[in-house]
DNA sequence: GGTTCCATACTCGGATATGGACTGTCCGAGTCGATGTGG
DNA sequence: CCACATCGACTCGGACAGTCCATATCCGAGTATGGAACC
């Protein structure tokens, strides 16, 4: 049930991973009715209680609806084609940009400097930047739609498989 | 001289901030005897031992070569032309990739799904590699040369400044 | 005076503690369905 | 047979520990410098 502790490191957060095939689940599944938390991590065999976690950090962002109960459950709050991976990303990671530019370059270096010199932002913060712009942009650029169709092109059965998975025959 | 704990936390490591720093300043310095990390440390107002563990982590990946000995210290291993951000971040931060995909995909759903739908990669890993690898194209298509110039555009004195930082007036 | 030797100061190199974030877990509040009872 | 009250089970919600990595630091090995001793 529980997984091993991963021998190399990962940078992102774990719970990525698993909100993005929870999200591609929900849209498969396809219903108005709830999926617990339960059900959700049965099908992935990953630890409930963390999975659950994660599932209201979706929540709180706006991208899943939760509902109390005994019934109830998560479900998609909007259609699979207006949820973008930087919306997950954002919603579990958080918003703040990967790289922080801690102005270094104003620090020591005597005060020979003239302050006219730090006007324009810091050009190493700018590279980095640019970088992490085009990330954004890819991720933004790729919606849940998006994902599951390219699943589907490779595995037909994939939305049958999931509703079954959830007792949605 | 030691920094105050940040409030929000970082993704990336500090010291990658500080390695485009401190090889735009070797870069400017320009010179064949080598900075010692103490003054790296000082110019920029930073823990001279971490800084120092940092640089230590450039010299292994091949980006600055190391001097002994009293006068010793670090300079550029090859032109500030050959090297890219994508070196730093990768000497800094490792080679691994920041998504790593764990084909949870596979787990549970029962036996319901036929082993040929997992042939092709998991959507999801492909999608999330799509955007690091914009992100990493975007870190290797600028060089510490190129942020160089663009530093020096705004604030020309910067080559001098450098140089009398460490004495090379 | 020139040469050799040595003590010294300074630098890189790696091994060692600490803090905070990600990971993982638990219990309480709320809600719906089931059940039993009375009309 | 139908309506209603009660009980119970299940789910979300947030608060609470554990583990691992980034952070931060220190001490040892090695080298060039400067000076003293010796020829």
């Amino acid at each position: 049930m529980s997984r091993l502790p991963s021998i190399e490191p990962v940078r992102m957060n774990q719970g990525v991973e698993w909100a993005v095939h929870v999200l591609l689940s929900l849209a498969w599944v396809d219903d108005d009715r709830p999926v617990s938390t339960a059900a959700l991590a049965a099908s992935y065999d990953l630890p409930q209680a963390y999975l659950h976690k994660q599932l209201q950090a979706l929540a709180r962002a706006g991208l899943l609806e939760s509902l109390p109960g005994v019934h109830g459950g998560f479900l998609l709050a909007r259609p699979a084609e207006k949820i973008t991976l930087m919306d997950v990303v954002t919603a579990i990671e958080g918003p703040e940009p990967a790289f922080k530019c801690t102005e270094i370059r104003k620090n020591g270096m005597g005060e020979n400097a003239p302050k006219s010199a730090f006007r324009r932002t810091c050009a190493v913060h700018g590279a980095m930047q640019r970088a992490e712009l085009r990330w954004r942009q890819s991720l933004a650029s790729q919606t849940i739609a998006d994902i599951k169709e390219e699943a589907e092109a490779h595995a037909p059965s994939a939305a049958r498989i999931a509703k079954q998975a959830y007792g949605r025959v």
